[in-house]
DNA sequence: CGAGATCTTGATGAAGTTCAAGGCGCGTGG
DNA sequence: CCACGCGCCTTGAACTTCATCAAGATCTCG
């Protein structure tokens, strides 16, 4: 089933996502005694992680890959809720079935805690308690942020927003504030971000081909973007460009 | 400015929000030590209490009344973010300045605290710290159900969702679960809710009017609300009906 | 009672959805 | 190696839903 992924690390030293994850403000003897009760789950891309509803034992940090967080209506409609990328933090503290429904989209290592253990620890460690306080909180602004995409953009405002949110968080990865020319890569198809948007598919496409034409992206493929000019794409995104980042 | 609304408690023990606010895990001692800390503020109804971007100097909690949290774009767009009800927390540990704008909708009661005497006090008092990761994390579920509203739902549904979401704390209030026949106010002017729910208010009033004439709801006056059927109105909100409530 | 705020209703139009057809890219098997 | 099939994406045309603009009704409070 899990074909062998991505290598995970196996000394929290060398971890990756050490200095961003749940246990990012934890000593010396609080990674040891962390250590001691984690393991790994890889999953393929388009394997569902969890389905809403399902009891689920463990929690767990993101160690690679995208996966996304979404809702579903019985007929149906799906919106997508939450996009997990490495170090995001899944599955609740004191809740013991998932909310939501959980799809890697690309190839995922999760570093992973039995619930119980995990519960335990954050009880006798503010350390953690707090790390995910702070995170929680940080989610809580991402989704206002989102709901106001949500509820009040035009379609082509939805996608320069998208656009913009993965540019500079792949920006920001390798260096500062993303200004001028930005390269990544899409980590979703065009459902996924219809998904996000809260758009069809269809209008997606439309629209990318549109910003496409106007010149605000470059494409290369169907994921491959290019952002000559990252001031105009937030112009698009109808954001306030004066640049200022939340603490 | 602030003309004498309700009068406030002055003793954590007789605080209609002790058990449900980010002190409610406090013992006797905790409780002592904030009482040293706490003052009240009050708000007129239409009056901001905060401004995006504005120096807040506290944190608090809701005591009475009804507040929103609303994102404005520059050209006048908004969208709420949140509905602050008694014993929701206002402010974020952390940051400084407000990340949204925040209006009391009715007179409104607060039990302030200045930001960092509580935020030392939560960094040695893990009941407030864990009470306040509860809070937050049940505000990132209903961010979340909200974003399924914002991006998928129809008007109707739209409409349909905010009335059952009301009618539902309302009737918890009193209750257990709602079922039958259910009798609210609405807290909200048509505008507010068309902001709630990424709508304008001439839509929001419309699909008010086509609820009442199919017979899903009864009103009396423009915010006087029966609901003589709360399945049927659960059914118009296209929500799963299975009545299952998180835990 | 009157004035301003709030709400309702109608007519029109734009934005996005739906339905439909076809294209591109890629891996598989002949 | 090429053809085929499949997943993913694009584009077009008709239609639906909601926004916009506009007028008037109702409520509320001094």
């Amino acid at each position: 089933m899990t074909k062998h992924a991505k290598l995970a690390p196996s000394a929290c030293g060398e971890c990756p996502i050490r200095h961003r994850a749940v246990c990012s403000k934890c000593d010396a003897d609080e990674l040891t005694e962390l250590e001691a009760i984690k393991y790994y789950r890889s999953y393929e891309a388009g394997q569902t992680i969890l389905w809403a509803g399902d009891q689920m034992g463990f929690v767990g940090s993101m160690v690679s890959g995208v996966a996304t967080l979404t809702q579903t209506m019985e007929d149906g409609r799906t919106q997508m809720v939450g996009l997990l990328l490495p170090s995001d933090f899944v599955g609740r503290p004191g809740r013991d079935s998932a909310a939501y429904n959980v799809v890697a989209t690309s190839d995922v290592v999760m570093c992973c805690f039995r619930k119980s253990p995990f519960e335990d620890m954050m009880a006798r460690t503010p350390h953690i308690a707090h790390r995910l306080l702070q995170m929680t909180l940080d989610e809580l602004d991402a989704a206002r942020e989102w709901m106001l995409v949500l509820g009040r953009k035009t379609a082509r405002e939805k996608i320069a927003s998208l656009l913009s949110i993965i540019a500079r968080r792949d920006a920001s990865l390798g260096l500062g504030v993303a200004t001028g020319r930005v390269v990544f890569d899409l980590p979703l198809t065009r459902e996924a971000m219809a998904d996000y948007l809260g758009l069809t598919l269809e209008t997606v496409s439309r629209q990318i081909s549109a910003l496409r034409k106007d010149g605000v992206i470059v494409l290369d493929g169907k994921r491959h973007v290019t952002v000559p000019d990252m001031d105009r794409l937030m112009d698009e995104a109808g954001d306030d460009n004066d640049g200022g980042m939340l603490i």
